[in-house]
DNA sequence: GCGCCCATCCTAAACGATTTAACGAGCGGG
DNA sequence: CCCGCTCGTTAAATCGTTTAGGATGGGCGC
């Protein structure tokens, strides 16, 4: 005899008050060991609740209490293993803090963003987290917010929507990779990956032409490749780039997709990274390490601004009127195989 | 002036009736369409409820209706990258079909799973689609549907509990990389990775036995290097292999993760994969056509089985008395480059 | 002109919890 | 003997929907 079956339809509170011969009120009170009520009443309930099987219905408490201790998560993308990680350290965080997670996934499309948060929306979660889709308006999310829900930007964010935010320093980052490759000795770095419609996109590729203006290098647009973060588009910027009449000696990736297709690139063309060509990845992802060569890259610290996002939609819950705070972690590099000096070709053209 | 703020509190329901002069009845049924409501009518709610910024309230709707079309979606991980797939397939099949996915996630550890799904069910979901956590119990499957939840596993099953299942036929799949590898002229071939306490772990063992038997080789339980699907895992085992006095020649594995740990390992020890000893993944991860040598591996339609576990949720949702349906998808070789005729040593030890 | 039937809309009762104000029972003190 | 206080419990309102079961009124057939 199982502690569910018993009697028609499930059991409720009111079910579990009545065979107690107690009032809701006492039930409800003792199952979330109100202190008001008595300890021998409060054991007496809360083992029949056991014994019954008896589950909460969290919809029927939230329409009272107007909390539903869902958070919900809005990705644009979730194959890419860097929002992997973050979706990984997102609910982690949350499911400490007794928060549950309702996902949904905008594939970089802003009419399914709206779509599918609206939809979130429907459940009334208590937050957001959001890494906005490309080319999401402040608008967009202010829409969200209209009717009372927190809202935390991560990694990207939409400038000037005024709400939370916590990721990484993009410009930094990249700006310490190109650094790197300078130090080697190297004066004409491409960039591949990137594209403009993302804050992302934006900083990193200020990061890189900061990182030539610091070595007084000149900015030059036919060494940037554009395209969005995935393999493909490494490796058809790695080609276009060695087509070039005057072609880089090395390249700072957008991510490390990005960077391992690249990488493909160059074996393609016969080259070899490290030695033929330095290139550096973004993000760090495990593959990062494990390739062959292995992967110098930035390590942009996903898993501890996955937990500081979650951290700022906890304080934002508790109390909405705190002042907005910005994250802003500093990315570190990662020196592997795929970084050496330039190949002695003549010390420099021209 | 926005379509939000006016006024005290969020726009609700009765607030849209009140304001139209109209019953809540009325308003309810105009916003979703009911055939009964005059066509004016329908449209002048419709209007208003835009303007106002109207977004109803699931959780009241669920409460009255008993459904909320979510759907729960519990993983015993997230990060490997196979799992994401899943993710992403379910995610992508269930939003299609107007259900929001509640996520939770159990780390391999039943009493960790046993909390996270008993928070879910508190929302109650119209199903939850599963893959339990190692040495999850028939008990602990049976107590999530005990409230009338529909319950549909996918990739691993908890045997004998009868619930729906999507998934890889484990069992051929492994049958035919060791097939391939024997096709190959390899004789003594290892299996790493596996652990007995999953339905996949044993399924992909017993396909690793089934091969030998179909080949007339024995089974030798010290070519086998157990272990969970990471990386590591992978690195150890075949340094265990190769360390054998009578070492194999080749290795099948029990995901790429693995075959990945195990490149790395073959690497370390001087050989190359492909030449001095062949290994076959599992999984067909995007990465494993990029790795160099490209790795040869079975791929089991990991979106595909993804897409059908969410569709036998839809279904036992719709008709809860249909009869319990098993799917198993037959896996398919994809040859790459880590695998080749065993290396000319001599014909054969001894 | 009289019913009758539709098309439309409304009243009111759920759904399952939380919470506030009130109530009854003891009990000690004046 | 009564007052007032504490402790434990309860009645009832409330949250925002859905929906069964009327009510209303106009058009139409006869």
């Amino acid at each position: 005899m199982d502690g569910a079956g018993g009697g028609a339809g499930r059991v409720t509170l009111q079910r579990l008050a009545r065979e107690l011969g107690l009032s809701t009120a006492t039930v409800s009170l003792a199952l979330r060991d109100s202190p008001v009520v008595a300890d021998a009443t409060r054991i007496k309930v809360q083992e029949a609740a056991r014994a019954r099987g008896y589950v909460a219905n969290r919809g029927a408490a939230s329409l009272r209490t107007a909390r539903t201790n869902i958070v919900g998560i809005g990705l644009h993308d979730i194959i890419n293993p860097s929002f992997t990680e973050l979706l990984a350290a997102l609910e982690e965080a949350l499911s400490v803090a007794g928060k549950t997670v309702l996902l949904g996934v905008s594939q970089e499309d802003v009419a399914r963003q709206t779509r599918t948060l609206g939809t979130l929306a429907e459940y009334r979660p208590d937050a957001f987290i959001v890494s906005p889709a490309a080319a999401t308006t402040v608008s967009d999310l202010k829409a969200l917010a209209a009717s009372g829900i927190a809202v935390v930007q991560v990694t990207r964010e939409v400038e000037g929507s005024g709400f939370d935010f916590a990721g990484s320093d993009d410009t930094a980052g990249v700006s310490l990779a190109v650094a790197h490759l300078v130090g080697l000795g190297h004066r004409r770095i491409g960039m591949i990956g990137s594209l403009p419609v993302t804050s992302t996109g934006r900083r990193r590729l200020a990061g890189y032409k900061a990182g030539l203006a610091a070595a007084g290098l000149p900015f030059e647009p036919a060494l940037v490749a554009e395209g969005p973060g995935l393999r493909e588009t490494g490796r058809a910027g790695i080609l276009k780039l060695l087509a070039l009449d005057d072609p880089p000696t090395a390249a700072v990736c957008f991510n490390d997709l990005n960077a391992f297709g690249a990488l493909m690139g160059l074996q393609a063309a016969g080259l070899t990274a490290g030695r033929d060509f330095s290139l550096v990845g973004y993000d760090d992802l495990p593959e990062a390490a494990l390739w062959h060569p292995a992967l110098t890259t930035v390590f942009t610290r996903i898993p501890e601004y996955g937990r500081i996002a979650a951290g700022l939609a906890l304080a934002r819950i508790a109390d909405p009127a705190r002042p907005v705070e910005r994250v802003l972690l500093t990315p570190r590099l990662v020196v592997r195989d795929t970084t050496a000096p330039p190949p002695a070709r003549a010390g420099r053209p021209r």
